[in-house]
DNA sequence: GCTCCTATACCTAACGCTAGGTATTTGAAG
DNA sequence: CTTCAAATACCTAGCGTTAGGTATAGGAGC
């Protein structure tokens, strides 16, 4: 990654631009170089300047999100896109994928997330909201299958001796792998873990 | 408020009836004078009995608990309704305010909620889940404001130790709120009280 | 005035979770 | 074949929560 993110916005509504220019503002690794209110010139921005991201409006006057992706992944490969939306339907994001997005954003999304899915889709990582049938890949990716089974049953209140005794497993086994669970998730109780799952919408 | 407060229940499942008979059962302040498994049972006996309450199911055969309710709050002024339901859509929770309700229940509720809901209806007051855009109650209603602060920071990872510093209060007290919360919810570990939380719909 | 609820404080014992280790086996990737 | 991740199992010590109490004081409501 380098040291300071080049960013492009393109969304009709300028309350949109501004709020996510006020989000980035104070953030030295992402520097903004340009925005534009319709497709038509985002696209020849975006050709010209050639940003490391860009960040698109899945909905705008002329040419509209899902398009300007289409034209656009081809003619400036090195560009990383993020589909902005009001919501997060499942077909929406599936959508973007498709039309090539690395990252999928509400429009109400938070300075931490923004900041976030800019980072990870500069770093080559992917960032979709969680939808289980689409892409349960955040929880499946961080965690190993027997940690999620864990979880799992972590969250239903059962403690690790019960957990132990229905995987029929000891009781150490069980600690080990919720200290594995705690580690990856930098949380050392219950309710950090619980927060963490709920800021990072990964629902098992 | 009387002191003993008169209560009628209708619901098409027998389980249900049963399950409210037992939640409310050992509370010397509400008596049951009545039951029907069908709406058209319930008019009769309701217009013939004239409780103070009536538990009506939003779903029944023949006669529903919306329109029953039209007919019997002009009939019966003096009885208050409640209305059943197993979800807490929002316009479920509408259509039964509209329709004369005073308070909605799911039907899993808990033993507190159920008697606070009852007592509270049955003493003028109004009993709605929290819907943030309808009537944010359900939380303010059920926990005391000191129950309300520590619940809160229990949230935010802080041990008991750790809110009794920030409250000046003793570990103790924090820890006998905190046994209070657990008793009104009907839990006995962190993970079942967010559970609950999240199931009920309150968020601090 | 009396009762109930709320908030406060304290205690003990038991239970469960977390942190720091060590160690073996198995299967996949290189 | 070697290396590494994942899963397994064990141990101790310490921390935090839960369950069972008791008890006092203030305020609201009847």
């Amino acid at each position: 990654m380098k040291d300071v993110i080049t960013l492009y916005i393109a969304d009709d509504h300028q309350i949109v631009v501004d709020g996510l220019k006020l989000l980035i503002g104070n953030d030295d690794c992402i520097r903004i170089v340009g925005y534009a209110y319709d497709g038509a010139t985002a696209r020849a921005d975006i050709i010209e300047r050639r940003p490391d991201l860009a960040l698109i409006d899945r909905r705008m006057p002329g040419l509209d999100g899902i398009a300007l992706l289409h034209t656009l992944r081809k003619l400036v490969p090195e560009t990383r896109f993020v589909m902005l939306s009001m919501d997060t339907e499942q077909h929406y994001i599936r959508d973007a994928q498709s039309a090539g997005a690395s990252g999928y954003l509400q429009k109400n999304v938070g300075k931490e997330e923004l900041r976030k899915c800019l980072k990870t889709v500069a770093g080559g990582g992917q960032y979709f909201p969680d939808l289980r049938s689409a892409k349960p890949e955040a929880a499946v990716t961080m965690f190993t299958p027997r940690e999620l089974e864990i979880l799992k049953l972590v969250l239903e209140e059962q403690t690790s001796f019960a957990i132990a005794e229905k995987l029929s497993l000891s009781r150490f086994t069980v600690e080990t792998h919720r200290k594995n669970i705690g580690r990856k998730t930098e949380t050392n109780t219950l309710i950090g873990l619980i927060n963490f799952l709920r800021e990072h919408k990964i629902e098992l």
